[in-house]
DNA sequence: CGGCTGATTTAGGCATTCCTAAATTCATGC
DNA sequence: GCATGAATTTAGGAATGCCTAAATCAGCCG
């Protein structure tokens, strides 16, 4: 990690027209490489490949622009790493996109399992002041509906990392803050059984080998496989690790 | 006329996925030639091109491939006609567009002046599922903030012409029925001395050669140049055309 | 340390959508 | 009827953004 490619950006044109160098395409590929690099480091050709679906030839090929515009660190073989132009650029995006949601399940009557494709299109095509207005008609929100923090438009964001039910072992009581937004199908599943941000979960039960979790909300009992509890994220309630005073 | 190139698209595949044949810009052409047409029968390659601020070979190159499409007849050197798929393609393009800037003004605090721009790329991106919901929020508009007509959901709209102010002699009174809606500049002048749709306005005096206009609105007296006045159009009012019973 | 395997890059292609420059066609006037 | 000029099309090129197939590189195993 000594020495980055990021010299070459210097050495060409520095275009700084925002229309220019960040289209559409190239906001999806900052989005997936900052969401990569919260959980794991630098991303790779492959893991950006398969977060897109696109073929990993494809993504050299972009990845590689962005570097020559300065919006990311590129050493062939090793993966990317966001610079601060394409950190901000990336959570810019992600600004918009979370705003987006939120306002269409605010003031639109959206169900939470629908806005993420249409916030995917949107996220592109609205402009700064579209979003700051959107974000004051419904007051400021921090987090979006699914429980995804929401940059600032000075571009910071709370980058806490959660674990997820499928982490946990029984006799944890934790709280819902946030679930995978991609799915409607899991999104309908999860509000069928009232798992969303804010609602208090008890584990009661995990079985080995990735097996079923027994949970108890609002006094119901019931099981989630583990894939589908890897996507809900959580904050333990008065345990070891948050001894409450 | 009697021949058209449209029997070309049947020879080709006939893809009917939304996304792939009409894509954003084939959307900019079809609404510019839609209202080419309403103005001046067919659209020819330099019109388009004037209104697009395109090179004309850059057009000859686009109508080629929507005609391959079966959204419009083109006969080499004639000009272009939009087909009935065509013309549905116009108007939901259309109708998202005044959709937009009519919800941008009413619930978002946006002027009249800054909604074009917005709506003009919001239009490719937002799904039929939010304009619909954007109408109804509003209470189903039947023009937009400049008074152009909206289309309905079915593909229907008012095609009225009107006239403008500047095709009027002396001692007319007229009601604004519609100003241009893509010169912010233009917008917030007529916002200043009070021209929008809805008010009444009487001629006082045209002067010859295109020379100024003297109009009384609201009791007020003012002038205005002609190729402003023929931006603005207006609806006459107990005159010969309408005697009123 | 040579070779295997998987990840990654290069090479070459294709569609879209724009451009400029050079034909070509149309319409018209002499 | 043919020359002129304007409108239009063709030809060729460039950037974006994706693809597949064929190298190439890195890391690891024996």
């Amino acid at each position: 990690m000594s020495r980055v490619s990021g010299s070459d950006a210097s050495k060409r044109e520095s275009l700084k027209d925002k229309d220019s160098v960040i289209t559409g395409p190239a906001e999806d590929y900052l989005k997936a490489i900052y969401e990569l690099e919260l959980s794991g480091g630098a991303a790779s050709t492959n893991d950006i490949a398969q977060r897109l679906s696109f073929a990993p030839a494809s993504v050299t090929g972009m990845i590689r622009r962005l570097a020559d515009h300065g919006l990311l660190a590129y050493e062939r073989y090793r993966g990317v790493t966001l610079t601060t132009a394409g950190r901000r650029a990336a959570l810019r995006t992600l600004r918009r996109h979370r705003i987006i949601e939120s306002y269409l399940v605010e003031t639109l009557g959206y169900r939470w399992d629908n806005v993420h494709d249409e916030a995917e299109r949107l996220e592109h095509a609205a402009s700064e002041e579209l979003i700051d207005k959107m974000a004051a008609a419904i007051g400021e929100p921090v987090v979006d509906p699914h429980g995804a923090p929401i940059p600032t438009r000075e571009g910071t964001v709370d980058e806490t990392q959660y674990c997820s039910l499928a982490d946990l072992g029984p006799g944890h009581r934790v709280a819902v803050v946030r679930v995978s937004d991609d799915d409607p199908e899991v999104l309908r599943y999860l509000a069928t059984i009232g798992i969303m941000p804010g609602v208090t979960i008890a584990v009661l039960a995990c079985e080995p080998f990735d097996g079923p979790i027994t949970l108890s909300i609002d006094g119901e009992r019931m099981s989630i496989g583990a894939p589908l509890a890897a996507q809900v994220m959580v904050d333990m309630i008065g345990n070891s690790e948050a001894p409450s005073h």
